[in-house]
DNA sequence: AATTATTAAGTTAAAATAGCATATAATAAT
DNA sequence: ATTATTATATGCTATTTTAACTTAATAATT
């Protein structure tokens, strides 16, 4: 094997951070001050740094325009293909970020270049749009398997919050008392015994998810 | 955003080839010629070079070492931990191969590190258990909601044959019964019309995957 | 003709899923 | 006070899926 250190290969990161606003899907983009795709917006990215792993990396970006400092975040793939930026050889990591709108606290400025908040299919520079597509394809199957729809919603939260949740991210409408009989039957909720009352309706029970780490639940065979 | 070329990441490919061979997965390494983990073996990788994707730099690792052209591959994840390379900052895109052990033609030679298929327990140099053990818990899953089953076995099979695969990858005994309605159900294979004979025993009719594409399964919702 | 090894195939009980309707608790309006 | 409104909570049933289990058929060998 003939070691050929590669001097002109650029690693970044991209991130998708998705957060649901008004019963829709929304993932963070800023806008780029420079070419190529000046003025288009893109996902947050960043370079990776000397002594930095693409997560901590990925960590950084976010911190930095979303100003969140503890961020659901897992790699979501990394794009390499030769010609996905016309700058050069770019290798980027992606990660996949979820967070409740109340926790974030956008740093807007141009030096963060103006971070916001977009429909999923706003059109963005770079392959950012397939990213994006890839991304959600990932989240719809995690919400299936897992309990990652917890970083969507507040700790604390009512049944119909997170079927909302579920809803949203899925695209379609779920059967109320199906929903309720699967997701309880996960095991991966607990209520916690108090409930939700002011609203001009029967009060609501208020639910938390048991455990924050990641729970994998088991398929066929 | 503060551009910082990183001149000193390097940025690799390792590979991870299963094959079935005796009824027991197997994992293609080689044997490092150099420190560190001089003599000890690891899974095959190469630096990826200028002007190609870390797909096509790991097709080229697997086609020097195991001889084949058109296999099976799919990005697995990338490693980048700071310290999992004694030489420095090494971002490996690790990418996981499936391969029928007929069609492999191993070029053992020192130039190419030996390569052989060895247990898949067994100890290797860097954080390579770590990628295999990653491995082999994407293979299980895809077995399950995926037709990648095919990548390892020849293109017309018996049941048995394709039983035999799913109770190796996942490690347990299933019924034959039940294996084949299941099978059979998910509309991802048919049979050729021809039998297999020539063997002391009934003879067993043959199969084919429908399609080479990869087919992604329902779960819940 | 008997033996052997492996394939092919169906039934039943239990569990999971999908589809559907009504009573309840709180507030708001009268 | 009484009534209206609104979202919550809950249960049944038919259907589908899953899990567990046994025997007959076939072709080669002896």
């Amino acid at each position: 094997m003939i070691k050929t250190p590669n001097t002109t290969i650029f690693t970044v990161v991209d991130t998708v951070l998705f957060t649901i606003i008004e019963d829709t899907l929304k993932v963070l983009c800023v806008t780029r001050q420079r070419d190529p795709f000046d003025g288009q917006k893109t996902l947050p990215g960043t370079y990776i740094r000397n002594q930095e792993s693409s997560k901590v990396a990925a960590l950084r970006a976010l911190r930095e325009k979303a100003g969140v400092d503890d961020i659901y975040i897992e790699q979501l793939y990394t794009f390499d293909d030769i010609g996905r930026d016309p700058r050069g050889q770019y290798l980027s990591v992606a990660y996949l970020s979820l967070a409740n709108s109340k926790i974030l606290a956008l740093n807007i400025s141009e030096a963060t270049q103006n971070p916001e908040f977009v429909d999923v299919d706003t059109a963005l520079g770079f392959d950012h749009n397939s990213i994006v597509k890839y991304a959600i394809s990932r989240l719809r199957s995690k919400l299936e398997y897992t309990n990652v729809a917890q970083h969507l919603l507040p700790n604390i939260f009512t049944l119909s919050e997170l079927q909302n949740v579920y809803e949203v991210v899925l695209g379609q409408i779920l059967d109320k008392r199906n929903f309720r009989k699967k997701i309880l039957s996960l095991g991966i909720i607990e209520t916690t015994g108090d409930t939700l009352s002011g609203l001009r309706q029967r009060p609501a029970l208020l639910y938390k998810f048991k455990t924050q780490d990641l729970v994998e639940l088991q398929r066929w065979f």
